[in-house]
DNA sequence: TCCAAAAGTGAGTATTCACTCACTTAATAT
DNA sequence: ATATTAAGTGAGTGAATACTCACTTTTGGA
């Protein structure tokens, strides 16, 4: 791999540390966490099943040091980076451009990093550990970046008088519902058209399906 | 519990056997497959564990059959239900209402049966005999369903001239957006507004979030 | 009432796996 | 060069667990 996303942020990581958190990324998000053993993790990462355990002191600790990197190393500056984006330029762009630039972004960081976003996601669902760092650190982000937004065009009288975070979590949802989709069901979606169906997306969420005028 | 969903199906299915799959569905919806114990199925399902193997060839085989009852006994009258409701019935009602209340009916049979869907959504990502059956049986099903009933009302001009497979596609994701967000983040929803929760989704989804003319 | 077949049991087993530790190799300072 | 520390190794270990099987209990037909 050329470009590699935690390497982007850790520089202080030891190499072989690096090494066993991107083959624990790989093997969990193929085999789930109940389902990798840390010989194939050591295997993947070239390196002695025993140096696993120099570095972290149970599997599941593995587990765990995946959500900090997550959330502080990967998401902040993607967050801040959309937030100026969203709230200083794009107060005043078309609403639908500013919606498929942010929708976009989301999604190739997302994409870039499935794996490591599918292990944290799914695995959350079973250990309490992952899920509230989620809620207390990530969710709160998110939510604020696009409440502002969504806020600002509710005032101006932009958008209907739906509960702002209706809206919010109705952004969420589509994007969340073309992730999953698209990812389990990838024989429904060309690649080469993602653009242009995000584009629809910003387009039904805005307008909807209904024949009216256009 | 008083009512339950397998029962209601499989009347033919030894006691033992079926008490063996709702515990196996609790447990497996906890723990996931992997991290599932047949002892803590056994001890669930007031059975020795060695009446598992009576029913089961593997562990893996309890996991496996869980699907047929699901799709044949469980989807398939729903599906025919709300396919009359929609293909007939629905044709002339408002769209607005009938797909209000196919959504709720969807989300009522994943909500009641939340446990079994989300094991076999989820190990369907990590076992590829679980993933073929559903692409091969369950989704063309709820596919065929709602593209038939998109396509008449495009036909008639109520639609805008989208890809049918697209609107059907944002349907399936603003409700699955939904179900995931609400389940995960229970706490920024409230039960006792369901309905209107799926009454905006409609909203939204027919006449977008733009401000215009209404 | 009796008996054969079916259903159910749970102690036992073979295997797998997370983790340890005594050791080797590499790095760094003096 | 040498000593000291740190990094890395992998065979070994004990606990856990899916599955077996010899046995007991239940069922239902004659």
């Amino acid at each position: 791999m050329t470009d590699n996303n935690i390497r982007e942020f850790d520089d202080e990581i030891p190499e072989k540390k690096l090494k066993i958190l991107e083959a624990a990324i790989k093997v969990f998000s193929e085999k789930g966490f109940e389902g990798s053993r840390t010989s194939e993790i050591a295997k993947e990462a070239n390196v002695a099943e025993g140096t696993i355990f120099k570095y972290f002191k149970t599997k599941k600790d593995i587990l765990l040091s995946l959500l900090l990197p997550l959330t502080l190393k990967f998401i902040k500056p993607f967050a801040m980076k959309s937030a100026e984006k969203i709230l200083n330029k794009g107060k005043d762009e078309p609403v639908d451009e500013v919606l498929k630039n942010l929708l976009l972004d989301i999604l190739h960081l997302v994409k870039k990093n499935m794996p490591l976003v599918k292990t944290v996601v799914i695995e959350s669902l079973y250990h309490e550990e992952l899920l509230v760092p989620i809620k207390e650190k990530l969710a709160p982000q998110v939510l604020e970046l696009l409440d502002g937004y969504v806020n600002y065009h509710k005032e101006k009288g932009d958008f209907k008088d739906y509960d702002t975070r209706f809206i919010t979590r109705t952004i969420m949802s589509m994007l969340l519902g073309y992730v999953v989709l698209s990812s389990a069901f990838p024989e429904f979606f060309s690649l080469d058209e993602e653009e242009k169906e995000i584009e629809n997306i910003v387009n039904v969420l805005i307008n909807g399906i209904k024949n009216g005028g256009v």
